[in-house]
DNA sequence: TCACTCTAGTTGTCTAGACAACCCTATGCA
DNA sequence: TGCATAGGGTTGTCTAGACAACTAGAGTGA
């Protein structure tokens, strides 16, 4: 036990983290600009006295993490930080009621089985006039409207969707249930209402609302397409990000 | 070169990335109910005929692709497929805007140092009254304006702030050089705009904005707080998630 | 001048073994 | 009955070496 090699008190233990939190105090602190040449794990191995195969774990993590980038056979590189995007969290409606300690209610409009029109065939892969699932569905916050769920389900990828009680699971859940490890494509934007769904939420025509577009598939089948309306005034996205 | 071994067509060549794909195979198919108990490393190492640390790197990229849960001295758990949450990806507006071929064209209106008041000292985590940099700018795509940009930044984290060229360098980039690094906390809404937001971007005071705001720290210290107003009609966010 | 080859340096990956840390359970003892 | 302990199983991590794949530049020859 040589107290002077690890650093007991703050830091990661572990040599991976600490050559690991080395290079991202560097990164952090200016040391390599975007783009410059980082050292290579030859040298990391000799500056730290550890195995190559440590030094290499740490660099794959910053690699996976976006902080460095890698190319065989020339060294490794000081990323863009932040590179062009950031990470946003969408956490699923119910757990977030539940988290607040609220009550989650919901109020099916229908669950029935209609004709894809060609759009909407194009959209889940189905050929024009197939069945397909429709629901339309409010979800209550203690009560409050809070988001209106319009949603078509890929009748092959979920064919017990019509029979599921959705006062005890929600759509989401089924979904997940039937068909795990989704791809999903999002677009959030703000718009108006429809009538219908103004009506439904109980505010105004010309109140903005968050709009979700949400289309998952899974396994590369289009799994379903939902439509999240929530009244601008009563709801609100939140996430964050740390690298 | 046994042809029999690899699978040379299709499928990852590297025995981890075959482990990782059966493993992620498996959980697709449902093998493995959430939470339930999946094979040991040592099972994976007898099945696939490979050394511990290749079973090793597949299941803890696995966990960090957050479709495993792992617990020392105990084993590896199927995890629940897409937990709560998934992830939305935010683009920087210039990059997006670059890369649909248009032209950015950035119209400061000031640029200047005022007195912080109680909430936004709180929020920077400044005493009150100290100076801070406030910025409004308004982002233009070929013309049409396209987010309202009101920025408050922590004079500590960038002492250049006001003397950059905004017409080469955006805010965002040039905060990303002098302080990297970033953590962030987003919330995103659908609100009206403001009287002024509305004129600045040539949208009635009734049209749904899409409002983005935006909290970045880095290494704990407070550097911005950026409100990013963008008309509903003209912009949405996109996003896409795969496990 | 051009095209080719060779080589040093770099990352990508695997191996076999080792020890540490931790959890759970069975066992023995009071 | 209650408690302490030992053992087996599991994950967490490190090592030293090895070979493969790749890149960029130097050197060579036509």
């Amino acid at each position: 036990m040589n107290p002077a090699l690890s650093t007991p008190a703050r830091g990661p233990s572990a040599p991976y983290a600490q050559v690991k939190q080395a290079l991202k105090a560097g990164l952090a602190e200016g040391r390599w600009r975007t783009g410059e040449l980082m050292p290579s794990e030859a040298e990391l191995v000799a500056q730290f006295g550890v195995s190559r195969m440590t030094v290499n774990r740490a660099l794959r993590e910053l690699q996976s993490e976006g902080l460095v980038d890698r190319v065989q056979g020339v060294g490794t590189f000081a990323a863009q930080l932040h590179r062009i995007s950031s990470s946003l969290t969408i956490r699923d409606l119910h757990e977030q009621i539940e988290a607040r300690g609220h009550r989650h209610h919901v109020e099916v409009h229908f669950a029935r089985a209609e004709r894809a029109g060609p759009g909407l065939a194009l959209q889940l892969g189905l050929a024009e006039g197939a069945p397909v699932y429709h629901s339309l569905i409010v979800h209550h916050d203690n009560g409050v409207p809070l988001q209106c769920e319009d949603r078509y389900v890929n009748p092959a990828c979920a064919p017990d969707y019509l029979k599921v009680d959705f006062t005890h699971t929600t759509p989401t859940q089924h979904l997940l249930e039937v068909a795990p490890l989704w791809e999903a494509k999002y677009a959030i934007e703000a718009t108006r209402p429809t009538a219908q769904e103004a009506q439904l939420l109980g505010i105004g025509v010309a109140d903005p609302c968050l709009v979700v577009v949400r289309r998952t598939a899974s396994r590369g089948v289009a799994v379903t397409l939902a439509r999240l309306v929530h009244p601008g005034s009563r709801y609100q996205l939140e996430g964050q990000f740390s690298p």
